[in-house]
DNA sequence: GTCTATACTCTGATAGAC
DNA sequence: GTCTATCAGAGTATAGAC
């Protein structure tokens, strides 16, 4: 046939992916990317019909990238530890990979149905206090250990850390949070597998 | 002289923060914020070099905003008291203005020098902290209940804490952040005036 | 069914006339 | 100090070639 088909929904999320790692979110353009994939723009409309929804699957992507690194430096670790390992997987994968990480974070606002991997890190990040008995609401635990996460990724990556190590400002975030949550604590059982 | 002078960079700004708040952030163009002060689109380059450059102004303007909102949450508080209301003030400056946040939070990325405003506000948030003798620094301190403010922001913004009230999700930050500190506090002593 | 060609509208930004 | 004219680049709709 004259047309042979070139493309596929998984070659061009790959090189969107790469193209974000190496230009930023913003440097994403469906001019530049049909280009790197060596045809025209508009043939990237066969398999997604806008921007947003190319997007969306990035993100999707993405997420399935942190919550394996995640799931890895969980595993085999008592609850405590794996909390402190995970923490600290999670800002290192924002800080090296930072393009990777705004893209998952910046296509989580559901339109109807959530995008799978996100919710599959959030259960991950919620099993992360399975077992443990306090006072408050477990998802409102959860809740805060992420978001004290991503605000001081955010905090980093907007240079507004006042020119001082994240890594050192997470320690004290988590010694903080985890002698708090030690004063309520009825339960630390040892830790179940993580993955 | 043929063309009067209709413009000034108040003026242009007070538009500009109308307009983002009413269509939000990616709403803001130089065309239709032109057209709003009733002048063709590069009247404004003679203001402002660049969008970037006004988007700096707004930043800043926004900055000075929430800065007076936290000032008069905390005003008369004791500190763990001043730490609490500010945090709710700081969520619902976040939650009711948006755009103006949004704006506030993405330029603070400092290219030499950092925006006046940002250092005031990232100065009263450490003045929260007056005080407060504990083994960790207290600019880890400040920066971490910084971040777990502007985390939480965020998640709420994008939709992601899962149908919780952000309100409910602080409080159980808060307090499992306070009695973390109090584990260690060895002075708390009554607040001085936080303006 | 797959891709190309053309074109429309929007954006931020520049050059030079009045 | 503001105008007109213009540019380059973005997303994307439509029509048509194969």
């Amino acid at each position: 046939m004259s047309y042979p088909k070139k493309l596929s929904r998984e070659a061009i999320v790959d090189v969107a992916l790469a193209q974000i790692e190496a230009h930023g979110v913003e440097g994403l353009s469906m001019r530049t990317l049909a280009a790197e994939l060596g045809v025209t723009p508009n043939a990237l409309y066969r398999y997604f019909p806008s921007k947003d929804e190319l997007s969306f699957a990035l993100s999707d992507k993405a997420g399935r990238l942190l919550l394996t690194a995640l799931q890895d430096a969980a595993q085999g670790r008592t609850m405590l530890d794996a909390v402190r390992a995970t923490a600290q997987t999670y800002l290192h994968f924002a800080r090296t990979r930072p393009a990777l990480y705004a893209i998952k974070m910046s296509h989580c606002r559901s339109d109807g149905n959530e995008p799978p991997s996100h919710a599959r890190v959030w259960d991950f990040v919620l099993s992360l206090t399975d077992g443990l008995h306090t006072p408050w609401d477990r998802e409102d635990l959860a809740l805060s250990l992420w978001a004290s996460l991503h605000g001081l990724v955010e905090l980093d990556r907007g240079d507004m850390l006042d020119r001082r190590p994240a890594a050192a400002t997470l320690d004290v975030m988590l010694d903080v949070m985890l002698a708090g949550l030690a004063t309520q604590a009825t339960l630390l059982p040892p830790a179940p597998p993580s993955r």
